[in-house]
DNA sequence: AATTACAATAAGAAATACTTATCATTACCG
DNA sequence: CGGTAATGATAAGTATTTCTTATTGTAATT
């Protein structure tokens, strides 16, 4: 018998559906009706009414079933809190940095730190604000945080993302800029700009980038006026109208009244969904302390699964 | 987290010791540290003491550690508990019944009816005694029994064994024949005996005694005066003093005033050990019933597996 | 009678746990 | 001290388990 199978079982047993059931604990139905059937296996007795579960339409318990799930869920609960005591106690004076990308709203940076303290409440956090995205990875290949808030793509070795949200991609231009009057802009309008660019070399976010614009005829690569090591100078560079810029709409230009972030469409005015920016907590791969490993492991939690 | 893991580390903890408690636990030492430290990782704790355990020589639990031992335990405890009371109320009318080859021991009989009512304290069993090996199969197969105590090889398809212990061969001979004097006869001295054997066809547990006898240069093969359907009828033979027999040294003859199980050994003096008698509990292999299943699980607790 | 809903089954793919072999460190012993 | 034994960690390959997709069978619904 295994924790797995219990929580299988607790699922099923409320919702009284394989179907609904499977659902809400992301897996298939036939690994549910799979689970079920070793457990009773082991238990020696029938959870669920029926020879055939089909003979009858709804799910119910059996008799044992019924007792069976109080067990379940008292078992399950113990196992969780075993978990939080366990962490408190040991966890008591560790303390965590955190890289993250500066541009990353605040929104995301809050839910993160919401997220780690409600597992380990006595974890203490140092936030280490960083410029760029290359800047985070470096931190942490480096171990000068244990963990960063960043997007992809990597461009260090060793290093493991986890990804917890996504998002589009948008152009940003000067509020000046002719285009900034619209509401959105297509790609294909934007064949005559000039470009701002991280270096090939920097990788970050930018290297799907140029495919697409091929596909949409837009011949970027050499309208690039100006190759940026840092965001910072990337929006200053914007921000004289040296140029525009691919960045993620999901950045926080708060404090930028003279920056504009413009969602991109596609030809027919839908919204451009080709590719999207992967928002990640980054560790290194190799040899993580116990605490990483558990912090990363929660943000599994963050994303939507659907199916 | 995973109740394997839990047992794996109450396991350790209690031994302090990784290769003593990946004895006891049956796995290999690799096993554990791996498991181990996947919990550490997922509870974000370190549960033993030292970055690597290897600084000092013995191993301790950490403040953490110690508080999660007992929370542990109680989980592990409880989910014991609730496979128990769920088997209570739910094999409450159950019967069950077990066809039994006529010459097992009854000790070992009495350890497995004992195994099953420990688990199931309300659990019904009828038995049905099988004057042989093959008749207790084809109960199995045919639904006539729920399971079966007996012994290998199988002749019948679709019908999964579960070992439980292991006997020798030893060799039934009338207590007057000229070498019943003797405490145990060697192979090689069998040359010019008449045998009793099972049919080829029949199978049961006699296919593999060609080979051995070849090589002990006994040709039995030529010497066999009388093939029997039954085990009765092969004592009968025995005891009317046709010839001699292979049977495993485990069987009950104790009704048998005039018939002798001899021990085989090697020509150097040794216990003959080069084959032995699976002895094994069988059921059908498909749709077993899940009390069927639960009662060919617990088995696995009767063997004494050695590393 | 035909269709829909639903769990069971089958079979192959993916993930996980386990095994053996080896390494690194420490304690022990001459 | 230097060599050996003990012990847990690591590596790499194998085995097992669990999961997925596709399909089937049965009962309820129209």
């Amino acid at each position: 018998m295994e924790l797995r199978q219990l929580k299988y079982f607790v699922g099923v047993a409320e919702e009284l559906h394989f179907g609904r059931a499977a659902q809400k604990l992301f897996v298939s139905q036939p690994a549910l009706s799979q689970q079920i059937k070793l457990l009773e296996g082991e238990i020696g007795v029938e959870l669920f009414v029926g020879i055939k579960r089909t003979q009858q339409r709804k799910v119910e318990l059996t008799e044992a079933g019924a007792v069976f799930l109080t067990e379940a869920k008292r078992i399950l609960q113990l196992s969780q809190k075993a978990i939080e005591t366990a962490r408190q106690v040991g966890a008591q004076q560790q303390v965590i940095k955190l890289g993250v990308f500066k541009l990353i709203l605040p929104e995301r940076i809050m839910a993160m730190l919401d997220l780690f303290s409600t597992h380990f409440p006595t974890l203490e956090i140092n936030i280490v604000e960083l410029p760029n995205t290359a800047q985070v990875q470096e931190y942490v290949a480096n171990d000068r945080v244990d963990l960063g808030m960043t997007v992809l793509p990597l461009v260090y070795e060793g290093i493991v993302a986890k990804p917890y949200a996504e998002a589009d991609y948008s152009i940003l231009m000067n509020r000046n800029h002719p285009l900034a009057t619209q509401m959105a802009v297509k790609l294909e309008s934007l064949q005559q700009e000039k470009w701002i660019d991280h270096g090939r070399e920097a990788g970050l976010f930018f290297g799907q980038i140029e495919e697409i614009c091929r596909q949409a005829n837009v011949n970027r690569e050499s309208n690039i006026v100006q190759v940026v090591p840092s965001f910072d100078l990337l929006k200053s560079m914007v921000r004289l109208g040296k140029g525009i810029a691919f960045i993620p709409a999901s950045l926080d230009l708060r404090q930028e009244p003279s920056l504009l972030s413009m969602p991109l469409i596609n030809a027919d005015g839908t919204p451009f969904k080709q590719i999207v920016i992967q928002h990640v907590l980054i560790h290194k791969s190799e040899r993580p302390t116990p605490l990483t490993q558990a912090l990363a492991g929660l943000v599994k939690t963050l994303v939507t699964p659907e199916h």
